[in-house]
DNA sequence: TTGTAAGCGTTATCAC
DNA sequence: GTGATAACGCTTACAA
């Protein structure tokens, strides 16, 4: 593997000089440039990242720290990877497993100082939130910039996908269809569904709507997800008129929610609109295909590789919270 | 941030010594090394990797390859760097994006040398296949011990799992359920189709039934697969005599079976009974939930992060085949 | 058992 | 314009 000392010695300048004419920016006689780049070329020199970041004190690399495993994680994953890859940083994953996260981490960073991190961890519950900050607070500590995504620890940056804004998209949307009683339906205390319910309720004001919540009790796992989605249908079907719309906290529950309807002779959309959140690939493929709501996974991976690119630079300790759109995407079930 | 050279002016020993200290494998008095580890501990010291790789040129993380982003392979992800973690490496992920991914890769190992790398990706076509053995031969090349997970190029180390002894289980178990005409849908050229055919033609020889086989024609993405399970379906439906029970290259056909099977009043499992590939979460909330073959994630990608140490250690030229076998996962379709 | 010192490939400070 | 040379943090032969 050539080094600069090869190139130096094959062209008879200095090492000092090769550099110049490899950095470009500096002075130096245009023929001596000319040689120098032809040699490096010949040799097939290729700077090392190692000795650079030795000099520097830089690391090169991002550690992605990731516990809940989805497909959507990954797509973000590959877009981030993209940006990073241009900035010559290499993506490291870290997979938390349980509550010796912490531990693992520490023992992690002793093989290597990241030039950053990106948390994409997500919670379901206290124990998992104080674990996952855990693992900000490391970062923290070690001065190692760190990027949150859909997380929201006061004092670090974050990317956050717009939930509010994003119901009150899909409200005003079946409102304009022409849906007047027009439900939600979320899980206690589950990560979201605040903001959705905020965009719900915001939608409803605006255009005059009936409020018409339901909220199944918190519980993990796509089994409970989907038994949350049965519940909600009992609920509703509780009432003498059942409402027109509906909008679900994640596509499990919707997907739940058609099987429901499916089985109780229930015809979608045309007594009942139903819409999910999330875009799983399954949803596409449902009877009818689900209307849904879409996390733009791929920007959210750009932005996300970007903001953080700015944060190693920088360097300072200003955070940035950055919201990103969803986007509606629209099949049969509405 | 806290060097050899701290924690050595720290202790008053020398950097050596704190060097030998860390190690740990190396002679040195219990005394001394306790000192040391303590003033590691109090300086949070972490080693610099770039510095460690200029040195002894040897890289501490694993590469891993891949294309194309499931699920599935995260999952593998996960059990692999567990494995990788308590032998001190990183895993790191290079994701093949096109055509250039060659001189990507190349790029890549500009950056850091690994000290392995593994093979996750998969391959639709000849181009595909051709771009993904490019990469393996950049590595070969390179001597970087390199393990395929369902790949087959001759003379590369890979892991592997059994397609063909699961189909030979799984039409077994449709046989001793007292399903007779048991037919296989699969499609063209895929991955893994042959094997799979060839698990089935060898259960129907043992147990002496009717061969009856579809095959699709290739497309790519899982709309395709969706499509080529309804082909399958109308095909099978110009005949006479359904078969009972029939066994899908992947869950989506089989899915999208179901569906066919609903719309034309099908009855699943009592009028046909069906059977996936893959154990997609879908699968287990479909209608019926769905018989389906589940491919062992954690324990391939257990399995791969051993056999990817073992290579790296024994840095010797053999290559492994190893195979794994596969689960049925019994639901209520069959 | 511990220490000295060379060197990995790069960058950057000086002096010429 | 160009060239010595030191330094980044670590590993490792060789001394002590």
């Amino acid at each position: 593997m050539a080094s600069l000392k090869d190139i130096a010695e094959k062209t008879g300048v200095s090492i000092r000089t090769v550099n110049r004419a490899l950095k470009g920016d500096e002075k130096i006689k245009e023929a001596t440039k000319k040689i120098v780049l032809a040699a490096a070329k010949e040799l097939n020199y290729i700077p090392n990242l190692a000795a650079r970041a030795l000099k520097s004190g830089g690391g090169y690399e991002v550690i992605a720290v990731i516990n809940n495993l989805h497909e959507m994680h990954l797509r973000k994953f590959a877009a981030m990877e993209k940006v990073l890859r241009e900035k010559e940083l290499l993506l490291s994953i870290f997979i938390v497993e349980d509550e010796n996260c912490c531990e693992d981490l520490l023992k992690r960073l002793s093989l290597s100082r990241p030039a950053g991190a990106v948390l994409m961890a997500d919670y379901d519950n206290q124990e998992q939130y104080d674990l996952i900050k855990g693992l900000w607070k490391i970062f923290d500590q070690q001065d190692i910039p760190c990027l949150g995504i859909d997380l929201d620890f006061e004092g670090m940056s974050q990317v956050i996908l717009d939930r509010s804004k994003a119901i009150y998209d899909s409200i005003t949307y079946l409102q304009q269809k022409g849906y007047k009683d027009i439900a939600y339906a979320g899980i206690e205390g589950a990560f979201g569904n605040d903001e959705r319910i905020e965009g719900y309720k915001k939608a409803v004001k605006t255009h005059s709507l009936k409020e018409n919540i339901f909220l199944a009790p918190l519980a993990v796992g796509d089994e409970a997800r989907v038994e949350s989605g049965k519940l909600a249908m009992e609920h509703f079907a509780k009432f003498a008129k059942r409402p027109q719309a509906i909008q679900f906290f994640t596509d499990m529950m919707a997907v739940s929610a058609l099987q429901y309807c499916q089985q109780n002779g229930i015809k979608v959309p045309e007594d009942l609109a139903i819409i999910g959140f999330d875009n799983q690939p399954i949803t596409a493929f449902t009877q009818p295909p689900l209307t849904t709501i879409s996390q733009p996974v791929e920007r959210v991976g750009e932005i996300s590789g970007k903001l953080l690119c700015d944060l190693i630079k920088s360097s300072n300790s200003v955070s940035y919270t950055k919201f990103v759109d969803a986007d509606l995407v629209e099949r049969a079930s509405t």
